[in-house]
Order: structure tokens, then C-alpha cells, then sequence
RNA sequence: GCCUCCGUGGCGGAAUCGGCAGACGCGCACGGCUUAGGACCGUGUGGGGAAACUCGUGCAGGUUCAAAUCCUGCCGGAGGCACCA
């Protein structure tokens, strides 16, 4: 009988979905008992979006990973939930529709069929019962419940703002979606538009999602991500006074600096173009045309324009206003600029050139001091050259200067001729005088000076004194630096900024009574000089999460102009008459008077159908298609009765997919009702989407495997909307996924998959051409899991080669009834083999190192094959158990072959014996001064003074080592021994 | 620019703790079986050398009895962030 995986891989995916086999009683599951091994095992991967003509081989390569974590899990005993769904409603199955010409409500219906046909073909251990759809109203009548909780407790608002905009998917999106300034989706460049929208209040829990990343296990990688993207940076809020041309203080600056140790070096100040004390000075600035000219250019640049011409800056003085640096009282020139942000810190800057790349750029070019104030710690380059601490001017003269002047074609080298050199040493001495710059920059002996006409010069060394360093940095080779390491230092040829200014911490000079002090102990001391306050930064911003686009869930808000009245009624009384807090709040919630006019749909109401609207294109006007819906809009307030307008925006699609993980084990089960705390402090009972008893049991994910693509959307939106779960009382758990691992990418033929290439793989032609399981093996055989690997063609015949052989190797085996156990020798030696494979398989799996798991079960195949009188049948066993999570359909069937009763797949994970995989003997390598020389065999555990008369007595040996003394023995016992001689 | 990861045969990769570099597979070569082979089986396969041996894990150094592995600097690649003060 050949291996005809068509067949089999049919027989037993009917079977399986017969038997049940991958459905765990999810209620009668014991109680979790954390690590090692829970009985009730969560394993979920990434549920795909059916955007494109079918499943991705990407998706294949994911899910085979992760479930062969599950099938090993479940045979070690566990109950495993591996459920599976479909991320269906958002942009990208819409964009899918809107491509070829399909209602997406309809089209959802072929990619729903088409996927699941395909999900049950690649061997995944499925729990098919608990399938979900995000655009089922069943499911996203709970993503609009959530939404409303949101919005009642004051974490969802409405705020116009700058926001994303997508001009091909007409839509605005969170930052998070914003990949280097392009759409997440379509990789267009993403303009700001002035909308408003609602957004959830994320930023309430950056410090959070920052901490708590020390609690969980992640790929390292992810979480570096995410506290980048939260950004937490520690500094200083200080306030600028503003004067007027007549010395008046006006009002005042604020900023937000890291660095306040540095604000001595501060000459100059920045705002942004939209901070809004620009509009109050608007009579005191004297260029008001210039000004509002900029201000309304820069409004109109795209993010990448702002951000791509990062070496040149643009900006305006605010003529007629000056701010007085608050530790040494100068009067220093205000600026506005684009490459200060207004959505970060204050929207202001103090700027500090001598010590920050982009001051010092905005500097160069709007001539402005350059006040150095940090010294660095260490100049082992200069204190070798001068000697000293500082450079003299009598040591750059015996050194000799050479200038470079910036000519049209570039830099030329024109050696100082020495009647020139009082000059310099006139500029040298004019430290600091207006009109003219130098400095000993970093501890670099180069030195740039201005002329008066804003001409830049810089001074360095001549070529005899070149060759003098040369030798000299020869000396400085192997105590950390390389030689063209120093020279890099020393004379790069360009003279921008990342050469002359330095960043780093240091010690403090030009700083007054700071001088000397370090940095960090600085920082405080400034700041609490001029009266200044310690502050925590964050670069997270708020989800935006309304979309103005057809396929998605309706946000479940209603405006009503009557209820926007009362609000802002009330509360304008409430704060004539102090203290009536109470009555309002029982008629409003939070949301609801913090957003006047919004009323929340009531729970009974959900969920807001989407209705199925023929002309579903996005406008681009700023409104969702739905907008133009009036049998969808026109409603009445629930509140008041009274004509109101819904929102017509739906919510952004990673909503549906941060909680959809908490939905799936109880799908069929009964609601659970709790009873929860609104925010006018009095408590209700209200139903939850899902069964507190089940999520008990089940939650949180014991392993989730996905892309690391995901690693500042979904991942963390879904941490978000877990913690807030947890504060109101619906989790007992504040992470939703205990372990997280990234999987690599899958490339073809060494270049990214693309459609344009041509190059993608289809997974249905190669399950029809190898089987399934070929399939699998070959995608986990590529490379280190978490690393991807490179899809070859030729690649797959080599595992398809291994599957025959094993196939081969059973048949013919069972024909053989007698298992007497021929020769004695060679069957201890297999189950030595065998034992080693168990160990190596298992521990490979749990560190999803599936490649080498599957490279031994090759070598161990070999040896089968080498003898196979000598394999038992409990050897057979053990061999199809191990490659069971990886071929799923043809261990079953060679299982069912042995006459086993029941799957292979609830059978138990094999056990090594450690007594069994102990050699007696061992091969000592020896080695002499370092080098294997040889190899002796040994009995184990043979003590140092044996292995080394063995080694002098071996005769291939015995020449080298003969007669001649050692200086010393080095012997790792059970491995090596090294003569030095 | 900053952060993270990675550089090993013709290719994918292995070496999990600093201890035999190149497991396993692909490809290739030779041989067998075959009417035939893009099927299957066997043998070989990092470079140099007839061999003893020697060189060899991106490059240059360092630490060590011993380095692919640790340290320093450079070069190259991938990913993340990117005017975040």
C-alpha cells in the first residue's frame, strides 16, 4: 500500500470532527493551576481576515506553529481550546470587496466558506464549535456594548483634533495604524485633517502597560516595541517669563525638557506653529504676517514632509517678544518651528544647541549662539595630546592648524600659513564673543568659528600632525579603540552636527554655581532653582477609533441637541451652586456630560444593526457612507424622545479583535450577569459578553502565537481593554495573554511575498500536490520558528522524501508479527536513541525549536532503518508519537495500523528514562594547546589521571605527548582534556 | 539618527552552559536498480594539500588552556521607532 495522503488526510479529518476529538469539555475542566501544566489549556493563535482570495501561507505557517504547541499539550495531558474564527469586518475585507466589485456583506459569506474549507485541511486541532465572525451581530452587539461602557465611564470622548487621514482608504486612523507616516493598510502617505472624533483614553493607562510588561512572557521583541511606542521619558516642566520690546513681562512659556541640567546652554526658545499663546501675543509680534504665513504652510505639510527633510529646518523669530532663561535672566529670541510637536510635552521647546542635534541644525541655520554647557567625562585622546584638562592656544599652534573652507565643490584643506596664526589665536581667546564661535567641541581638538557674515570655518590638524596622531592613536589601539575608531573621532572630513555637539550626560560647566556637578544630580538641583517641576512624559496617544467607512460596527451613540442643552445647562448651574453634585450624574453619565448632546444606545437597544446599504464607497468627505443613510440616522434620543441623529462612524476594527479572545470559550454558553459599580457610585446589575464561570476556568490565553507585526496594535489595544475589564470588576485577571510568541515571517525564494511579484504561495496547490502534512512539515523544518525561513520549492521533496520512508518503514514493519528481538547489542543502542529523541523532541516543542525536533526524528529514522529487526514495537510507538503534532493525519493512520485504540492525538506524550540515555562509555576528545589532536574512548565517569595515562599511552597519541612535560592539564570530566605544553 | 535582532559551506540551517564547527535537509558528483527517470537505493560532498597537516563561523583586535559563542571597535543585513525635546 503506498502513502496516499489525499485519502488519508480526508479519512481523518472527517473522523476527527465525528469523534470530537479537539473539543474540550470547557465546563467540567478543572481549575486551572498556573505554569507547568494547566489541565484547561487556552491556545490561541491570531484569527485571520478573510481579505485577500484565500488563506496565506503566512497563516498556514502561524497556525501549524501553534498547533503543534496545542496537539503536544494535549498529550501531555491537558485540555486543550484551540479555537479558530475570522477577523471579517474592517477596512481590508472591505477594501477586498470594494476591489472586486462586491457587496462586502455578501462576499463576507464566499471568504467565510472558502476560509473554513481551508482551515480544515491543514491538520489544525480545532475546536469548530467555538467559531466566531466579528461582523456577526451575535458578536459585535457586544463590541458596541463595550463601546457604550467606554463611553459611561468617561474613557471614550469625542475631541477635534489633527488627526491621520488616509486619502485612498478615506478614512482617518490611529497613530497606531500610521507605519512611517504611510497607512497601515494601503501604505499611502497619510495627510492631517482636522476632524473630530472619538477616542479612547488609552493614555490613562500608559504607566500600566509599561509596567506590567515586566509581568508577562513575551518575545522580548514585543515588548521592546511597546514600551517604545508608550515612550516614557522623565523630566522637568519650566516656565520661560515672555517680555515685550518695553521690558514688560507678558505671560509666560512652558516647556517639558529631559534635560534641564542643560538650561544655562539654553539660547533660544521654540513653539510649535499651533501652540496657542502665538494667537494672544498676536499684538505684541511685529512680523504677524510672516508669522501667520508659516503657521498656515506648515498646516498644510503631510507628516512626511514635515518629518522627511529632517537636516533642514524652518521656522520664524517672533519679532518683538523675547523670553528670559530663568537660571541666568538672558533674553533669548522665541522662534516658531515645525520640528517642535504641539501634541507632545507643552507644544514648547527651550533649546539647547551646543547639546541637541536639532537645535543645533535650527541653530546653523538662523545663526543663533551655541552655549556649551556639558562636558563630557572621559578624553583620553586629548589628555594624551595636551596633557591637560584644557586645550591651550600655545598648544594648537605648535600643533599646527590647517582650515577648511566650504567652497561650492565641496571642502578644501588650506594650511594656515603662520602669519595667520595670531588670528586664531585672537579668535581662540574671544571665547564666546558675539559674531564669532569656537569651541574645543566634545573633547575633539576641532574647532569651528563663525565669521560675521555667518561664514562657518573649522580648524584641525595638518597632515604632519596627521601622522603624528596616526602613531600616537596606534598607542590607544586595544584599551577601546580601534584605531579608525580614533581617527573617526578625530577628523571625520564633514562638519555637521552629530560631530561637533555631543548628547550625552556629563558635567556641568558655563553653569554658574552648578559648574562641576554631574548631570543626573544637575537635573534636580536646576530645576528646583528656578522653581521648576518634575514631570513624567508619555508618547502614547489616544485610540482614535472612529472610521468613516461602511464595514464595521456603528458606533452606538446617539446625538440629541435637547439632551446637549440640559447638560450644558446644569452643569453651568451646578457650578453657580457648589456642591450639587448629585442630581445630574443619575440622569447623565460620565460620557454623557463630558460630551454634551452624546447619549449612549441602552444595552437592551444593541446591537445597531449595520444596514445593508447598496452604495457602500467611502466619501472622503469626512463622514462614513452611512451619513447618507436617513432611515439609519433618524432616531429618537433614548433618553429624551426627542428627534436625534446617530452617529454614523464605525469603530475601528481592532476593537473587534482586542476582546475577541474572551468571547470564544463561551460562545453557547449563558451570559453571566454581575453585578458592577456605575460611576455615580451606585451598583448595577448588568450582563457581561461572556460566562464568568467558563473565563474563570479558561482565561487567561495559556499560549498565543502571532505576528510581531502586531506588536503596538492588536497586542496592545487587547492588554488595554483587558485592564479596564479588570478595574471594572469583569476579570479577575489584568493580562490577557500569560505567554506570547512571535512567529517569523515566511519569505519566498529569498524575497517578501508580494502579488505584484507573482511569488506567492498558494497553500491549496501544495496540500493538493504533497498533503497537508508534507506541508507542515516542510514550513516547520524551513528555520527556527520565531525566525521564519525562506519557501523553496525543492525544499518540500526532501520532506516528502522523509514521510515515504517513514510510511515505508511502518508497513513493511507490520508485517513482521514476531518482534523477537534479534540482535541484543543494537537494540540497546536504539533504545538509547530513542530515549535521547524523546528527551530532544520534547524539550524542542516546548521551546518551539520544531525545526531540530523534526531534524532528530530524521536521525532517528535512519537508525531504524539501519536496523530494523532491532525496533520494538513500543519504539514504533514512541516514534509516531513524537511525530504526531507534526503530521497529524499520517501518525493516525499508521497508529490505527498498530491496532491502537483511540487517537494518537489523546494518547500519552512519551517519557525519557534517564538511566537509559546514560552511555558507559564516551569519546574524550584531546586536545593539545588548544587544538583536538584526537579521540579516545573511555569508560563514563573515568577519573583525570586515568584519561591522562590513556591519552599518553594512545598510540596515535603517544608521539605527541610522549616524553615531552606539561605545563598544565585542563580536564572537563566526561568531555575534554587539554595538554598545554 | 536612535533602539532591537542577526552575519556559519553552493542553499536552508545545527552546535541550548565558552569545550570535536558544519548535525538534519536541499543541491551537486559518482555508482546501483531501471526501457526510461525529475522515482528509489548506496557512497561522497567547507577550502588548500598526494599525505602528515593546515586554513576556516562578516572584518580588526582583546580575554581564555580553549571563542561561532564573552568583551571593544568597525563593516554589512533585517525589523521597530523616528524632529517625542
Amino acid at each position: 500500500m503506498r502513502y496516499n495522503p489525499k485519502a488519508i488526510e480526508a479519512k481523518w479529518q472527517k473522523r476527527w470532527l465525528e469523534t470530537k476529538t479537539y473539543e474540550p469539555k470547557l465546563k467540567s475542566a478543572k481549575k486551572p493551576v498556573r505554569q507547568a501544566h494547566a489541565k484547561p489549556f487556552y491556545n490561541l493563535m491570531m484569527f485571520p481576515y478573510p481579505s485577500a482570495e484565500g488563506l496565506h501561507v503566512g497563516n498556514v505557517y502561524a497556525f501549524t506553529g501553534s498547533d503543534i504547541y496545542g496537539r503536544f499539550q494535549r498529550m501531555r495531558g491537558n485540555d486543550v481550546f484551540e479555537p479558530i474564527g475570522l477577523d471579517g469586518f474592517g477596512i481590508h475585507s472591505e477594501n477586498y470587496a470594494l476591489k472586486i466589485g462586491k457587496h462586502p456583506a455578501k462576499q463576507a459569506k464566499v471568504s467565510e466558506k472558502n476560509f473554513y474549507r481551508q482551515l480544515s485541511q491543514i491538520g489544525n486541532g480545532f475546536a469548530w464549535r467555538e467559531h466566531l465572525e466579528t461582523y456577526d451581530p451575535d458578536y459585535y452587539k457586544w463590541t458596541q456594548w463595550i463601546f457604550v461602557q467606554m463611553f459611561k465611564k468617561g474613557l471614550a470622548y469625542r475631541k477635534k483634533a489633527k488627526v491621520n487621514w488616509c486619502p485612498s482608504c478615506l478614512t482617518v486612523l490611529a497613530d497606531e495604524q500610521v507605519i512611517q507616516g504611510r497607512c497601515e493598510r494601503c501604505e499611502t502617505e497619510v495627510v492631517k485633517r482636522d476632524l473630530e472624533q472619538w477616542f479612547f483614553k488609552i493614555t490613562d493607562y500608559a504607566e500600566r502597560l509599561l509596567e506590567n510588561l515586566k509581568t508577562i512572557d513575551w518575545s522580548p521583541k514585543v515588548k521592546i516595541a511597546q514600551a517604545a511606542w508608550i515612550g516614557k521619558s522623565e523630566g522637568a516642566e519650566l516656565e520661560f517669563p515672555v517680555v515685550t520690546s518695553d521690558k514688560r513681562q507678558e505671560t509666560s512659556i512652558k516647556v517639558f525638557t529631559t534635560r534641564p541640567d542643560t538650561l544655562f546652554g539654553a539660547t533660544y526658545m521654540v513653539l510649535a506653529p499651533e501652540h496657542p499663546l502665538i494667537e494672544n501675543l498676536k499684538l505684541k509680534i511685529k512680523n504677524w504676517e510672516e508669522v501667520e504665513d508659516y503657521i498656515k504652510k506648515s498646516a498644510k505639510k503631510s507628516e512626511i514632509e514635515r518629518t522627511a527633510e529632517t537636516k533642514e529646518k524652518t521656522g520664524v523669530e517672533l519679532e518683538g517678544v523675547k523670553a528670559v532663561n530663568p537660571a541666568n535672566q538672558e533674553e533669548i529670541p522665541v522662534f516658531i518651528a515645525d520640528y517642535v510637536l504641539a501634541s507632545y510635552g507643552t507644544g514648547a521647546i527651550m533649546a539647547v544647541p551646543a547639546h541637541d542635534q536639532r537645535d543645533f541644525a535650527f541653530a546653523q541655520k538662523f545663526n543663533l549662539s551655541v552655549w556649551r554647557v556639558i562636558r563630557k567625562k572621559e578624553a583620553p585622546i586629548k589628555s594624551y595630546l595636551m596633557g591637560a584638562k584644557d586645550v591651550s592656544d600655545k598648544e594648537l599652534a605648535t600643533l599646527g592648524i590647517s582650515i577648511i573652507k566650504k567652497t561650492s565643490d565641496g571642502d578644501r584643506k588650506i594650511i594656515v600659513p603662520k602669519t595667520k596664526l595670531s588670528e586664531y589665536e585672537n579668535l581662540v581667546s574671544k571665547k564666546m564673543t558675539p559674531g564669532f564661535w569656537n569651541e574645543y567641541i566634545g573633547e575633539e581638538a576641532v574647532f569651528i568659528f563663525k565669521h560675521k557674515d555667518g561664514s562657518l570655518e573649522r580648524l584641525t590638524l595638518t597632515p604632519e600632525t596627521e601622522k603624528r596622531i596616526d602613531k600616537l592613536a596606534a598607542d590607544f589601539v586595544g584599551e577601546g579603540w580601534s584605531k579608525s575608531s580614533v581617527w573617526k573621532w578625530l577628523a571625520e572630513n564633514d562638519w555637521y552636527a552629530d560631530l561637533i555637539i555631543h548628547t550625552d550626560p556629563g558635567f556641568l560647566e558655563n553653569s554658574g554655581k552648578f559648574d562641576g556637578l554631574e548631570s543626573e544630580e544637575a537635573k534636580w538641583e536646576i530645576t528646583k532653582f528656578v522653581g521648576g517641576e518634575k514631570k513624567t512624559q508619555y508618547r502614547l496617544r489616544d485610540w482614535l477609533i472612529s472610521r468613516q467607512r461602511y464595514w464595521g460596527p456603528p458606533i452606538p451613540l446617539v446625538f440629541c441637541e435637547n439632551c446637549a442643552d440640559k447638560v450644558r445647562n446644569q452643569e453651568s448651574r451646578l457650578r453657580r451652586s457648589f456642591g450639587g453634585q448629585a442630581g445630574i450624574r443619575n440622569i447623565f453619565n460620565k460620557g454623557e456630560l463630558e460630551n454634551p448632546g452624546w447619549i449612549a444606545v441602552p444595552e437592551k437597544d444593541l446591537p445597531v444593526k449595520l444596514p445593508f446599504v447598496k452604495n457602500f464607497r467611502p466619501t472622503g468627505t469626512g463622514q462614513s457612507p452611512l451619513a447618507s443613510v436617513k432611515s439609519f440616522y433618524e432616531t429618537k434620543c433614548p433618553k429624551c424622545g426627542k428627534t436625534a441623529r446617530r452617529e454614523t462612524d464605525v469603530s475601528d476594527t481592532f476593537l473587534d479583535s482586542a476582546w475577541y479572545y474572551l468571547r470564544y470559550p463561551s460562545i453557547g454558553m449563558k451570559n453571566s450577569k454581575i453585578k458592577i459599580k456605575n460611576d455615580n457610585g451606585k451598583y448595577k446589575i448588568v450582563e457581561i459578553p461572556w460566562s464568568s464561570e467558563v473565563t474563570k476556568k479558561w482565561l487567561p490565553v495559556e499560549m498565543y502565537i502571532g505576528g510581531a507585526e502586531h506588536s503596538v496594535l492588536h497586542l496592545l489595544y487587547s492588554r488595554f481593554l483587558t485592564m479596564v475589564f479588570h478595574d471594572w470588576g469583569l476579570l479577575d485577571f489584568g493580562e490577557p495573554f500569560t505567554t506570547f510568541r512571535a512567529h517569523g515571517l515566511v519569505i519566498k525564494d529569498g524575497a517578501k511575498m508580494s502579488k505584484s511579484k507573482g511569488n506567492i504561495v498558494n497553500p491549496d496547490d501544495y496540500i493538493k500536490a504533497y498533503g497537508a502534512d508534507a506541508l507542515r512539515l516542510y514550513l516547520m523544518f524551513m528555520g527556527p520558528f520565531q525566525d521564519g525561513g525562506d519557501f523553496r520549492d525543492s525544499g518540500i521533496a526532501g520532506l516528502t522524501r522523509f514521510l515515504n520512508r517513514v510510511w515505508k518503514f511502518f508497513s513493511e514493519k507490520s508485517k513482521v508479527k514476531n518482534q523477537k528481538l534479534k540482535i541484543q547489542a543494537e537494540s540497546q543502542n536504539l533504545e538509547r536513541i530513542l530515549h535521547r529523541t524523546v528527551k530532544k523532541v520534547t524539550a524542542d516543542i516546548e521551546s518551539l525549536r520544531y525545526n531540530t525536533a523534526i531534524s532528530s526524528l530524521m536521525m532517528l529514522l535512519n537508525e531504524f532503518e539501519a536496523a530494523p529487526d532491532a525496533v520494538s514495537l513500543e519504539g514504533q510507538k514512541i516514534f509516531l508519537k513524537l511525530l504526531a503534532p507534526f503530521a497529524p493525519h499520517m501518525t493516525e493512520e499508521l497508529w490505527s495500523h498498530l491496532k491502537e485504540k483511540g487517537s494518537i492525538h489523546k494518547s500519552a506524550w512519551p517519557v525519557f528514562d534517564p538511566r537509559l540515555i546514560r552511555e558507559e562509555t564516551f569519546e574524550l576528545v584531546v586536545q593539545v594547546n588548544g587544538k583536538m589532536r584526537g579521540k579516545i574512548l573511555l569508560p563514563q565517569g573515568v577519573s583525570q589521571a586515568d584519561a591522562e595515562k590513556a591519552a599518553k599511552t594512545d598510540p596515535r597519541l603517544r608521539s605527541m605527548l610522549g616524553g615531552i612535560a606539561t605545563r598544565k592539564v585542563i580536564f572537563v570530566p566526561g568531555r575534554l582534556i587539554n595538554f598545554v605544553i
